[in-house]
DNA sequence: CTGAAAGCGCTTACAG
DNA sequence: CTGAAAGCGCTTACAG
């Protein structure tokens, strides 16, 4: 089966390749009906234009690299993913995804020209992503970081200082007095950020700072069940926010096998409002962090820049949500039936 | 910034395109020390071939395409994808990730060469897959399917039915003889497949099949919660097995609003081992399916169909686990501490 | 073992 | 508004 080309087009319409060609890239000047003449022959011959033959000759490859963290995966990433695709591929790009040891990745990827433009979520090694920043714009490359924002590259991240601090004032509501914060890994921009919105939240609200406790984690469910004993060994708090829901998930499963009611003894809240949030016992109190919008407006943004424009910000901050369920101790009434629209599959 | 070619390369060792080209392609027939002084240019010279323009003239796009259903975001993709991705990147393949409307998609990936081979979640929708398979064949484009085998197209699938009627039998050893079965979408094969192998389980256990109901919901958590409650209207089973852990939890939920206790009143059972399933109460009985590996088997035959080459079997069949927790009514001696490995993390 | 040359399928100044 | 021609950066028979 041999191959249409812009030459088998041509002929059929009896104009030159060129034509054909400008035909295809939606170019001014050309005459009404012929740009008739060539889609009739388009369609005749079933023609897709050679994607290799379009980026080698200066055209654009049409395709994003979009680079993740690999290791441990997310499952939030699904989320992130489907609002960069819902963009993309509205507007005809291609997604090209990589996880695994996507710093070395990036580097072929931009000088095979495999893509046009990047996402970035950039967690850690500041110095290492540094280095490719300089290269994609020596190459001048458009990207866009997801996460830590860095210098004047473009970003977009969430508001973690703000999601923790309305979580700070709502414990300031209930008066807690003795509070302990599970952070995540040290140096972790997102839980710095979150223990800074927590800290500055409570003082707001006149908290004595001596009150607050900290025990350090690393994000997963079993290192919060770890770091909620460790507090229980020196004392009681009387509510405890992790830096994520799966640590604050252990803390609760901890209190559970300590004998203590969550939360009549103590209040437990997170930070994600991961997909199992809503239906722990009691329901978590946690903040929303919108991920689908975080890919869409990645993508949006990286678009614009494709397309030569600019970003309305060079750093934009999302939103995010305080979500108050039940482990605060405050009423809720979710659930009942539960919420009838329901994003995740898992078959 | 001049892009380096060839050209350079060939240059500066003093050697012709077509060596260099050679040499980069590792054919045989180049002199030992030809291959060094090419290979000093190029690290010389911070060469990168440029994928376009081997892809045109006849190579590899390097590419391979993952076509995955979008509309509800599925978290084991990231597992799923993970386990591609290792294998793709370690083969030197890079991964073009397609869910919106990926049936389109597909044919523009292919007819506009983007992409050396595909792998595709087909779970609905045979016709339009069968057209799109019959394309990929025309076209001598290998590709892998992950979900529903169809004719003698290569595939990979999990034991649904094996796992179901591991279950079926630990069911029977409790004794149960009044059960439900909480269905997905009719028609869906891992639905129909996990009834089938739980029917098949009951009956060669002696179970009467009068003692089986079911009900169907959308794999989503109410639906699951509902299907329960529709149970529960006309009768009380001793047992559940839903069609997926999603669906058991919200029965879960359902039976505690009701006032039952699980598993005294009433066992529990899922299928996926979701993150969830561990950490809920009482920790969810269930099949693990491994997600991870289903990624790995996929890439590995897929890129063993590139290099010209066959799996060993046109239907691979990946087993499932039996995961015994607690909400059968089994002894659980989990997450005490949680277990310390936790392959997802949120932030 | 190596090179000169054709060709992959487009786009893009340059003319007209 | 349209065409002839050069060129993008490789690979691959074909010679030698």
């Amino acid at each position: 089966m041999k191959n249409v080309t812009v030459e088998d087009v041509a002929r059929n319409c009896g104009l030159s390749r060129a034509t054909v060609s400008r035909v295809i890239n939606g170019e001014a000047r050309v005459k009404p009906g012929t740009i008739e003449r060539v889609k009739r022959a388009i369609d005749e011959l079933g023609y897709h234009p050679n994607a290799h033959a379009r980026a080698l000759s200066g055209g654009r490859t049409g395709t994003v690299a979009v680079l993740l963290r690999g290791g441990a995966w997310r499952p939030y990433y699904s989320t992130l993913l489907e609002g960069v695709e819902e963009v993309a591929s509205r507007a005809g790009l291609h997604v090209l995804l990589r996880t695994h040891e996507y710093l070395e990745a990036a580097q072929a990827i931009l000088e095979e020209g495999r893509a046009d433009g990047f996402i970035i979520r950039n967690l850690d090694e500041p110095e290492r992503h540094r280095r490719l920043f300089d290269r994609l714009a020596a190459r001048g490359a458009p990207f866009v970081l997801v996460g830590d924002p860095v210098g004047d590259c473009q970003s977009i991240t969430i508001d973690n200082v703000g999601g923790a601090r309305a979580l700070a004032h709502h414990f300031a509501e209930h008066g807690f007095r003795r509070v302990l914060f599970i952070a995540g890994p040290e140096g972790h921009i997102d839980s710095n950020d979150r223990l800074y919105g927590f800290k500055l939240g409570l003082s707001e609200k006149g908290f004595d700072q001596a009150g607050l406790e900290l025990v350090r984690g690393d994000f997963s469910t079993p290192s919060g069940f770890n770091a909620m004993r460790e507090s229980l060994q020196s004392g009681r708090p009387e509510a405890v926010f992790a830096a994520n829901d799966r640590m604050a998930l252990g803390a609760m499963l901890q209190l559970r096998q300590a004998g203590l009611r969550v939360p009549e003894d103590m209040a437990v809240a997170g930070f994600d409002d991961a997909y199992f949030a809503e239906y722990v016992t009691p329901p978590l109190t946690t903040v929303r962090q919108p991920f689908h919008e975080l890919g869409v407006t990645a993508m949006v943004t990286l678009e614009r820049l494709l397309s030569g424009g600019q970003a309305n910000s060079r750093h934009i901050i999302l939103p995010t949500t305080l979500t108050v369920r039940a482990s605060c101790g405050c009423r809720y009434a979710g659930h009942n039936p539960p919420i009838p629209e329901d994003r995740f599959e898992t078959s």
